[in-house]
DNA sequence: GACATTACTTACATTTTTGATAGTATATAA
DNA sequence: TTATATACTATCAAAAATGTAAGTAATGTC
């Protein structure tokens, strides 16, 4: 399931980052290029499988399974499968999902104040 | 310099995601495996190119030098250059540079946090 | 019995990011 | 004259992330 090489060089660079520097841990832990994204439409609330994939059209079935199972086993979502067919599976953030709140208001905040400038 | 391709569905992707949503296009400004890091670094004061890369023992010339150029071209760092042998050369935020320091802070909180339930 | 639905999985290809290594320029000091 | 220090640049190689396309299971419906 995982690609990444123990022994390689940018391994090691990021754990030692991760280590050093709370900052670049977090950033690590929501990183991949969806998963901020998923974060922020889950903060309204649990969404199926089906949901998200419509929430964001452009996503492949892949890597939608991808980013919720590494935001999975991080602790900041939560499975749900119900014993139906066709399946259903619920997706929801844990409390310390939850508490990507304020990161994710800070990160609106510097967006939309960089955006204008660059606009001038 | 660019070594993307634009018209790759990667590339739509990331530039779509960041049009819909200000935290991705936050999140893609200061991304990078180093950018955090320099950025941090950076909150203290400015520094010289070889200051930064005693503070990241790691990274090599080439990473340094791509990074802090992307941060430059986005606003976030200046560059000074002085007409020096051997050359010395400042990096410094920029105002919205300074303006990271709230992100950095909620991600320092919400890792710490992480941080401490994922020991248990 | 064929079909639709949903949430996946698998194998492979492409793109993007990062790393390794060896250069370059140039004034000053020895 | 050679060496030194600093901030780079240029190539090439490796690793990591993402995308494409095609399957799968299982049950209820027609």
């Amino acid at each position: 399931m995982s690609k990444i090489k123990v022994t390689s060089t940018n391994h090691a660079n990021k754990q030692d980052l991760a280590e050093r520097c709370v900052e670049v841990y977090a950033a690590q832990t929501i990183g991949g290029q969806w998963a901020l994204v998923i974060s922020c439409w889950l903060m309204h609330g649990k969404l199926r499988f089906g949901e998200l994939k419509k929430l964001l059209p452009n996503i492949t079935e892949r890597m939608l399974t991808l980013q919720l199972r590494k935001l999975e086993a991080d602790g900041i979502v939560t499975r749900t499968v119900f014993a139906e067919v066709p399946p259903r599976v619920e997706y929801e953030l844990t409390p310390i999902g939850y508490e990507l709140k304020p990161v994710l208001d800070q990160l609106e905040k510097w967006g939309d104040k960089h955006k204008k400038l660059r606009q001038k």
